[in-house]
DNA sequence: CCCGAGAACTAAAAGGTTTTCGGAAACGTA
DNA sequence: TACGTTTCCGAAAACCTTTTAGTTCTCGGG
């Protein structure tokens, strides 16, 4: 921890220079001498130099840096859409600053004030849900791209999994394995990624000429829910031979109720599960087909997005992103 | 997205008053008459000013913001500290700049170069592991705090969980409970977390004048050598009446090969995990016994002492801060 | 020797805020 | 009225960098 920074004043002073060449020196500008510029180089290594980014940052307007403002990223699915991100932003210059409002909106008022005071180039928003949210866009000096949580104003910039695609994806999976008894268990209704999912599955059947077996059950996102329904299911219902679940938490309990009152799985019913969670999909027995929404492509795309719209250009509205299906046991051909 | 920020000279000629009594007003300073204060700050609110923290950090020499600094975010560990830091920070106005390093020296020194250039006030390495890591805080200009995986400089500040101490209070439960005949199934021989585990097994038996059963099973931190290592032990010692393993996968993965073997749990053999990873230790059928590191109150904990060395009071060593024991069904009394 | 052109360099301003110090006004006292 | 004190306010410097608009230097040609 030594005393006083190192500014370039010291560096032109150590090169015999004046300020404003060392500054063009160091910053590759044309009309200095060649022989000049190494002085200055010369110079700024040996003492280190690290130009102030905040007395640039003043100047310019622009301080390379973005905030992202998340809901809850204790949640499952802040967290990969927060690396993709970081990870977007980090392969260039920009430095991320992260805030977590904890779902309160005072606290994401506060959060947003200090983004704005720190000057940052734009902002990312990232939902806890894919239910949509109120839009803090209004009258911001800075761009706005909303991931995973849309906004809810339709002149936002917003990066959403594509659940009804993906819903649809895995049960035209099942359909392809010959399972036409198709049932469906799933999280609480009033999250919009249940819902979307539910109708994902209801295309996929309708577009085969398949009727649903039973009724959609509506739950919570446990392992204890999943073991609930598959209980009431095989009891309701005892001939179906396909269960697509909502998450990866539902159809774990889903396999290992119906395990346990000896139906086996894939080869008395196929299970699919949603989110590729991988601590429950890949070391559950059988290891669980999934469908993969893609979430840090979705962060790493958000930011991409959001360089454009900090150049001005913006594409506003709700962008859908494909998920991808991962096979694995639960699946496997009859 | 308006035009030209407002500054404070816009309050100040709004006001009708020179920049030097608008920032005395904004900033609550005693040479200002009440009347003239409350014509600026009415000036301030009607034109929504917000001080421009980078003049003000330019001048201050202080951001009011610190960098966190992680090897690997995706781990299981790195990100309760960060939000542990991070609720830490946003009680009060400071705001923190995330880096994610994956693991690679040569981003690490990238990222730490774009924290000083930004001059944040003091940086948080959150290692990945608890093994001790490479010291960055050489030569730096602002403090530096090490949570989770410490700092191999012992000046340093580092900041770990008391692995030694969470092990053997495991061991104890189990030792209370009547439990005599204790085996230990655990990770890589090449973390110093399950090296630490194992030694506070070998501290609590000792203690109780008690042998373990079998030699420590070394393996990886997967629910699959779980399985794996249940049958080589039930297989060797078939009178074990509890297990103690180095993580909750590793402890899911025995309960369930040991209930495949007929095997009770807690009846027969009373399991105990660590980490209180909550996906897996209240969802698997018992819900798991387990070691819960408080690893947001570490990163808490650690970004308080970066508050304090940023004032000079730093305290270097290696913190160990205790673990707690979460009794579940595991090791419910026989 | 002088001039002009181009290359190389520098002084100064700008960006927004805080702080220091000097000045002005108001007021009380001699 | 003259003077000292207190209270309030404003001019200017400082923080560090980049850029603009000169200014000086170099050198070839007339």
């Amino acid at each position: 921890m030594a005393g006083r920074r190192v500014t370039i004043n010291d560096v032109a002073s150590l090169a015999g220079v004046s300020i404003a060449t060392a500054s063009k020196a160091l910053n590759g500008r044309q009309d200095v001498r060649a022989s000049t510029r190494e002085r200055v180089l010369a110079a700024a290594a040996e003492l280190s130099f690290q130009p102030n980014a905040l007395a640039r940052g003043l100047l310019s307007g622009q301080t390379r840096t973005v905030g992202l403002l998340t809901s809850d990223s204790v949640g499952r699915f802040g967290i990969p859409v927060l690396l993709g991100a970081e990870d977007a932003f980090g392969a260039g210059e920009m430095a991320v600053m992260l805030c977590d409002a904890r779902g309160d909106a005072i606290r994401e008022q506060h959060h947003l004030r200090a983004l704005l005071s720190r000057r940052v180039d734009g902002i990312i928003v990232v939902g806890e849900s894919t239910n949509p949210r109120p839009s803090v866009s209004k009258d911001l000096p800075v761009p706005v791209v909303y991931a995973y949580g849309p906004s809810d104003d339709p002149e936002d910039v917003s990066f959403v999994p594509d659940d009804v695609g993906g819903a649809a994806m895995a049960v035209e999976h099942l359909l392809a394995l010959g399972r036409r008894r198709i049932a469906h268990i799933t999280g609480p209704r009033h999250y919009k990624a249940a819902r979307d999912r539910a109708e994902g599955l209801r295309i996929a059947l309708e577009a085969a000429g398949c009727e649903q077996v039973g009724e959609t059950l509506w739950g919570s996102w446990s392992q204890r829910w999943g073991r609930h329904a598959a209980e009431m299911l095989l009891m309701a219902e005892p001939e179906v031979d396909a269960v697509f679940c909502g998450s990866d938490q539902v159809a774990a309990g889903f396999v290992e109720a119906a395990r346990e009152r000896g139906r086996s799985v894939p080869g008395d019913i196929a299970v699919i599960g949603y989110d590729n969670w991988e601590v429950l999909s890949t070391e559950t027995r059988p290891a669980l087909t999934t469908v993969d929404m893609n979430l840090e492509l979705l962060g790493r795309t958000a930011a991409q997005h959001l360089f454009a719209a900090i150049d001005g250009r913006a594409t506003p509205g709700v962008h859908r992103m494909r998920c991808h299906l991962v096979i694995r046991d639960s699946t496997a051909a009859a």
